[in-house]
RNA sequence: GGUCUCUUAGCUCAGCUGGAUAGAGCAACGGUUUUCUAAACCGUAGGUCGAAGGUUCGAGUCCUUCAGGGACUACCA
């Protein structure tokens, strides 16, 4: 149990005997007493003063003379105001550190088979290479997953692939019409580059045939429509949905290029899943439940045999949920998508992390599902995640305006090695450790970079101003473990270490660290509450600190104290721990040298 | 027009279910290396928390209105 629900139970009894209450521990809310004040833990009483019938100061004094009287966790207390301030024994402390220091899984909840989850994250569309929204995407879709499993939940992880539709054609028939016969091996292109090379001169053609068109005398919204080139892009896709051969093979040829550079990207960022979906299998999928909801009249059906449901009474609209020639749209095979990964995982939660421009698509989405009375329907989670933003605004495809993944992490790289090589710690190590460093740090400035903002805002991304090293940065807090690492290795073995608590001096600065590493555990279930790793970076930057802090100013390896010595090693090898561990959440790398 | 969402220091962001004098990092300025890695530590300066009302013993946090951004509101995905 927590030394926070025991001090609420105390408090719960105290208030109890006192005031002929029946409070219990669950009423009471204590939280961590501000630095500006002494004290471990803050008790408010105002909410108690009609009960207790004093002033707040009296108030307060009763209970902490009371809680006294009790319990011996406490040292002391004292009172400002209607704040009653508690202070925790150091044994406390002490007794913790001796304990955990040599707990595995430290901070995770034990495995509970109860809850099944799966997590749909990156889900890209293979006209194009990623950007750093993806990466957005794919960074928290990894964290979250990991940060479930933490909190004791059985996770699976997938990946819907886009890899049909209009857009896919266009970047074909680019390809078809201008490409003479360009192959990932001879542009000496990644795949997924040379294809949104193809979507980009498509729309490029497209443009100009609509600035013809409109010198012709059409208006532009019917020069959109009647430029040659997107027409043979739709016949290109009537021809895919009619499994007219070629076509299929150059489909299939060029969503294989895109695969493979797909791989090499998620390679760098260090995510996998434990399964893909690809539309074209499954965007058939949905119709049957069409039918289903038209059967329960849960769904309409008007003249031109269009299907639709009509949630107005929820404050949304009319939805069309299948098209008057019978193919479906978006949200019909999301509901087909919905049951099958049900099925497949018979998980209770289906987790999507999708960009917040889907919101309204996903509580529609719900809602049918709910409407048509699936037992799965309250299961569907949407984490719904801001845009990365430009400051020159939304990062587009088609106009050239984004920041590519692949440029990204290798400027990430670059920057590494060039800060690396600048400081000289590292002179004289073998060349394939320095490019894994590298890519280490790199990746821990952009992972941290982009993950350490609430998922639900939008953030902003400044190309100009590079992403930083030094500060509230991945490196930094990968620096603070690299000279824990550095102590450790040359202190021998601590496996067995001990020492009396009555013989270690707490330091101000020692106990804020101890009481820091106490609260990993319930930064680690905050963030699978609220599915936000922002929390677990938050958690670990504040945890780094308070460490430079105690490395600054105590010495340990130097210290002649052996009960002192041993417990600071053994503080330190529980924050290097504990870094490791949270920045696991996060997909990031811990280096033991920098 | 409607729905949703955001607005905190020059910049990028924290601020848990309402609690004490609103916090970090960067940028600026100043200090710290004969001692375990200075990608560090310590300090100075920087704020009427978009505006106005309201609820409360107590509001950055809850409610209402307004202003300004953004997204959605497709027989695109």
């Amino acid at each position: 149990m927590m030394i926070q629900d025991i001090i609420k139970e105390q408090l719960a009894s105290t208030l109890n005997k006192l005031y002929n209450t029946t409070l219990t521990a669950q009423d009471i809310a204590i939280e961590q007493t501000s630095e500006d004040f002494e004290g471990d833990f803050t008790f408010v009483v105002f909410p108690y003063l009609k009960t207790s019938r004093k002033n707040p100061e009296h108030t307060a004094l009763e209970i902490g003379n009371e809680l006294s009287v009790q319990t011996e966790i406490f040292s002391t207390f004292n009172v400002v105001k209607g704040f009653l301030n508690l202070v925790i024994k150091d044994e406390f402390w002490l007794n913790f550190i001796a304990q955990s220091a040599n707990t595995r899984n430290f901070g995770f909840a034990l495995p509970n088979s109860a809850e099944a989850v799966l997590v749909e994250y990156s889900s890209p569309n293979t006209n194009k290479p990623l950007h750093l929204g993806h990466i957005r995407n794919n960074l928290l879709g990894f964290s979250v997953a990991e940060i479930l499993k933490a909190n004791g939940h059985k996770v699976f992880t997938c990946n819907l692939v886009n890899d049909r539709g209009i857009h896919i054609c266009k970047s074909m028939l680019a390809w078809m019409r201008y490409g003479n016969g360009e192959t990932p091996q001879s542009s000496e292109l990644k795949g997924d580059h040379l294809v949104g090379k193809y979507y980009v001169i498509f729309d490029k053609h497209y443009k100009q045939e609509i600035a013809a068109l409109i010198e012709q005398g059409l208006s532009e919204e019917e020069a959109k429509k009647k430029a040659p080139i997107m027409l043979e892009a739709q016949d290109l896709l009537l021809k895919w949905e009619q499994n007219h051969h070629e076509t299929i093979a150059v489909w299939k040829m060029m969503n294989e290029w895109v695969y493979a550079g797909f791989e090499k990207t998620y390679a760098k960022l260090g995510v996998q899943f434990d399964k893909y979906y690809y539309e074209s299998n499954t965007y058939l999928l949905g119709k049957e439940i069409v039918q289903e909801g038209l059967n329960n009249k849960v769904f309409y059906q008007k003249d031109d045999q269009s299907v639709w449901i009509d949630l107005s009474a929820e404050g949304l609209d009319q939805k069309l949920v299948l098209r008057g020639d019978g193919t479906s749209v978006y949200i019909t095979q999301d509901l087909g998508t919905a049951e099958l990964k049900f099925a497949d995982f018979n998980c209770n939660r289906s987790i999507y992390v999708v960009g917040n421009e889907q919101d309204y698509h996903f509580k529609v989405l719900q809602k049918i599902a709910q409407r048509l009375g699936k037992s799965y329907a309250d299961g569907i989670f949407h984490l719904s995640y801001g845009m990365v933003e430009l400051p020159e605004g939304k990062m587009k495809s088609r106009e050239g305006t984004v920041v590519d993944a692949d440029d990204l992490i290798a400027d990430m790289e670059e920057t590494a090695a060039e800060t690396t090589k600048a400081l000289g710690k590292m002179d004289g190590e073998n060349e394939a450790d320095l490019q894994t460093l590298y890519h280490t740090i790199g990746m821990g400035a952009l992972k941290y970079f982009l993950l350490k903002v609430d998922p639900k805002k939008k953030m902003m991304f400044n190309p100009a101003e590079s992403i930083d090293f030094q500060g509230n940065t991945g490196p930094f807090i990968q620096y603070t473990h690299a000279r824990i690492k550095s102590i450790l290795r040359n202190a021998g073995t601590i496996e067995s270490l001990t020492f009396a608590t009555d013989k270690v001096q707490l330091s101000a600065i020692e106990k804020r660290l101890l009481i820091k590493l106490y609260q990993y555990p319930l930064a680690v279930k905050e963030a699978g509450k609220d599915m936000s790793p922002g929390i677990i970076c938050n958690y670990v930057f504040e945890l780094a600190k308070a460490y430079s802090s105690f490395y600054h100013d105590h010495q340990v390896l130097n210290e002649q104290n052996a009960d002192q010595r041993a417990f600071r090693l053994l503080t330190c090898k529980l924050t290097a721990q504990v870094i490791h561990s949270g920045f696991k959440l996060l997909g990031i790398t811990v280096p033991e040298k920098m």
